[in-house]
DNA sequence: TAAAAATACTCCATAGGTATTTTAT
DNA sequence: ATAAAATACCTATGGAGTATTTTTA
């Protein structure tokens, strides 16, 4: 499981459609194919039901479907606190954080 | 920023080590030394303070480390609900779950 | 000097692309 | 017949390893 998967996933299951999404992401239509078919891989079932022409998600992909979106959205939060942490150490007279360790000392 | 990458963080960040970190993860040293490296890149900031013998979280990989445990606990129970999804889906006379498009009718 | 981390390098897996074929309406 | 997805194939990147060097107390 990739955060390039679920990003592809996310976008899929908002399009219903495998090339629209490739369009969006900027990718070519069959590596969002493979991206979905490792991601099935990777969770052991299918996500998408492709039997009709019209494209839906199947009852594992109704359930990762918030999650995936939960985790893009904790990423991207922590890549922007990670960002802020960043500008405020460069700072001058900044002291550095510290942590005592957990499992270290035991 | 990915999955791997994460886990080898918030192992590192429990044991301050590098060395006790791969053991626990049965990676290579210069693996997770590398994880490591390509994750402070990719977030664009240094998580670890080298400087000393004792390593310690840097003020940007203390605030990555909760947010990095987040991610993987949702990771884990997306798996578990999709491998329970899947289950469901393979019992006799299921129906399989649809989805309104969201942008495909706009 | 003795640990731990960084580096140099090698190898291989795989992500992503193009071009083509298959499928479903 | 025609869109859309799947497949076949190729290439290049980078992830993981071993061996070695550098660093810090």
């Amino acid at each position: 499981m990739q955060f390039q998967q679920l990003r592809a996933f996310k976008e899929v299951a908002a399009e219903l459609s495998f090339t629209r999404a490739a369009k969006n992401l900027h990718y070519a239509q069959s590596t969002v194919t493979t991206q979905i078919k490792n991601l099935e891989e990777a969770v052991g079932t299918e996500l998408f039901d492709r039997s009709r022409r019209q494209l839906s998600l199947t009852e594992a992909g109704l359930r990762l479907l918030p999650h995936a979106e939960h985790i893009i959205e904790i990423a991207e939060a922590a890549r922007r606190e990670v960002a802020q942490a960043a500008q405020q150490a460069h700072r001058p007279g900044h002291r550095q954080g510290r942590l005592t360790p957990r499992r270290a000392l035991l």
